[in-house]
DNA sequence: TCTGGGATGTTATATTGTAACGTTGCTGGC
DNA sequence: GCCAGCAACGTTACAATATAACATCCCAGA
């Protein structure tokens, strides 16, 4: 789960960076997007996108496939949202300006999923990929296991 | 790619070294998974699971979707191959016994892929989950991007 | 006003993966 | 030898994920 002490605040304050960003780089942040993005957001946790279609469906009925992966497409490629791979899921970037780099700690019990950002991985990761001489474009880490809490709910 | 001199020789050390393990572990190495894994190291890169079904009904024309996936569950289960998340695809590994933490640079170019386990990536993942409290079960590290031929290629 | 292009609508289909239940065949105990 | 139990495999059906291709809409700029 990614980290917040209000989550209607934590979703209010990604869709409003969202929006800003496309501001500055006139990209259209349309409301189908913004619908999308937000509920992501609200799923506090990692959203497939038929889930997502249906929910979508419910204000939208005439809703596609197509509709809910081209908003996906849209959000990954600007960078406010991550899929991720080992689980079809998607979830929201918590600071789409440092987009690169975010690995994920996912929680084989609670399903929640942690962000996060570590500089040491990273200068690990460009280690490796230059003494292989290969260029790094695209990085995906998921680490999945047990997190704290339910470890400890467990004992 | 895995690299390799002969890959004839390569793809039967595999299946022997795979063959000696099951012997060891009393792992049934059935024809069906021999075959299996015998294509995946074939391909000699990422193998999709409906293209590993179709090659198999050539000789086997019953073959159904469960047939490879329960194969393919089993040569994972044993650390025989590998999922690549970010493809949907299989590839062999070439140390089953010391299978955790190998790690992939995928060349978007040219479909190859090299397995890299790299002690140093993973100590700083073991950093980082500790610090987080989480206890990891699997990692998946995939990185994608331009294999130096494919560079060298190019210019 | 026209028009070009991006966003969306719509239909169809491709691709990937699993559930559920039946059958076979081997193995170990009697 | 016989057979109970179990793992592997066969078979059918379907669920889940994703994309292609083409039509339409709509708005910004000429």
């Amino acid at each position: 789960m990614i980290q917040c002490e209000d989550h209607e605040e934590c979703i209010l304050t990604a869709i409003e960076m969202a929006d800003r960003i496309c501001s500055q780089k006139q990209l259209k942040f349309t409301d189908l997007r913004k619908e999308i993005l937000r509920m992501i957001w609200e799923g506090h946790g990692p959203q497939k996108a038929y889930d997502l279609l249906n929910k979508l469906q419910q204000t939208n009925p005439s809703a596609k496939p197509a509709t809910v992966y081209r908003a996906l497409d849209f959000l990954i490629g600007n960078g406010f949202i991550h899929k991720v791979a080992s689980l079809n899921a998607f979830v929201g970037c918590s600071h789409p300006l440092k987009h690169q780099e975010c690995y994920f700690l996912i929680c084989d019990d609670c399903k929640n999923i942690s962000e996060c950002c570590d500089p040491n991985i990273t200068a690990a990761i460009q280690t490796t990929t230059i003494q292989n001489q290969f260029v790094a474009k695209n990085t995906t880490l998921e680490i999945s296991g047990h997190c704290n809490e339910c470890l400890n709910r467990s004992e």
